[in-house]
DNA sequence: ATAGCTTTAATTGTTGACAATTTATGCCTG
DNA sequence: CAGGCATAAATTGTCAACAATTAAAGCTAT
């Protein structure tokens, strides 16, 4: 079992500095895993007695979780767990395809050649895996969300970095759980992260951006259809 | 003096709901407008006091204007008023040149036709403000917010809407505050908007996307050649 | 005189109690 | 019996004191 998930950086530091900062980690933990469900309804009193904490720390973890769009929250009423509906993650797909796009567009250009070498081998473990496991889902979506975060760090951009790690790929985590399994899409996706990591080091931009472009609106597509099928 | 202002809804809701929103507006806008200075150490009882509330509400004014990355925070060390530096702004410039294209091609796809019309009239608006003021910067460059606004909010994208509205066009009236005064590129800019609106008036998502970006990049391009020449 | 350690002050993190607001309950009236 | 007003419960917003951590000042030793 190969250990891609080196590179996250999400999920890590659950030995924080700081009580606020904690209990973010593991209520988004508990959100994306499901175990706070969607729309549930946010007590804070309760929430602090759960985590053991007062209701300071866990208001500050709640306000970061709502810029997360995590929860939403309306003042003097309370806040609930996201429900993501169909909209929401249209737009949300959107805002990625935009982002990434420009983000492979400058991986294009300043990657260095090393990184370059070292995501290359990054599918070629990705391949493996598929080969062994006969795609089994959760290393897949992993690795996939570790390739796109690898040409996210290397765009250098600090503000895209931070939106698409800290805030669209929990989203879409969660989109993903929603909409449930797709094993078969695996070779397909690992096809395109090829083209996409040639046009990088063919240090083609523009085809970078607009190969990464069809490539998540391609998985918008898949997603949308399955929350079709499933509501009639 | 036309009032442009009207839909830009950022600086109303003085009157809000909560003592920690309306201390985070009030903070805001003292940064973009200077009288807090880029680099101020952010010390949490003197602007209690200063704002006249306590810690609380004021932390949560604070963790908020963190996430929009107008305050920079250390933990247990304190927070200061963001320093923009040249490599901010360029990154800033890019994420908008990203979100503002797929914006405007949404917008060429989904803006009715009645807003489209409205836009033009904006359009017409601004003309005549360069005329008779010849290019009194602060209009001109509320002017050309309100523009920008109307096309993210024409995109019927949520999360591009919020992110464009909420965070980064804050960060570009800081940068322009920072590179001074450029009226020569009033009348440029006002010829590429138009250029804009008919792309989008033709339903052309593709030249509307590519001339939000050229539109956006050109004015990175401005701002840096500004920044250069301080520096030297 | 300076480098490093110890002690002190300033600042942030956390807590529990209090005030204001909203939602739910029940009574009264038409 | 239904609708609306008044009251009560629950929940969020705000405050001021306390604990923990970091930065600064002062001191000693080389």
């Amino acid at each position: 079992m190969p250990e891609t998930v080196s590179t996250l950086g999400a999920d890590d530091a659950l030995e924080s500095t700081t009580l606020a900062s904690r209990t973010f980690d593991s209520i988004k933990a508990d959100i994306i895993g499901g175990e706070l469900e969607q729309g549930t309804k946010i007590v804070e009193s309760d929430l602090a007695l759960k985590y053991g904490i007062s209701r300071g720390p866990l208001r500050e973890a709640i306000h970061r979780l709502e810029q997360i769009k995590l929860i939403v929250r309306v003042p003097h009423a309370g806040s609930r767990v996201v429900t993501l509906d169909s909209k929401m993650m249209q737009d949300i797909y959107i805002a990625r395809e935009s982002l990434e796009g420009m983000a492979a567009r400058l991986a294009a250009r300043l990657m260095p050649e090393d990184e370059i070498r070292a995501l290359s081998e990054l599918l070629d473990q990705h391949e493996a895996t598929i080969g062994k496991t006969d795609g089994k889902a959760y290393f897949q979506r992993e690795g996939d969300i570790d390739f796109h975060y690898r040409i996210a760090a290397a765009s250098r951009n600090q503000w895209i970095l931070e939106h698409l790690n800290g805030e669209l790929y929990q989203l879409i985590r969660m989109c993903r759980r929603q909409s449930g399994q797709f094993p078969a899409r695996a070779q397909t996706a690992l096809d395109q992260h090829r083209q996409i990591a040639a046009a990088i080091a063919r240090r083609d931009q523009e085809l970078a951006e607009i190969l990464m472009r069809r490539h998540i609106s391609g998985a918008w597509e898949i997603v949308k259809k399955i929350l079709e099928d499933r509501h009639d």
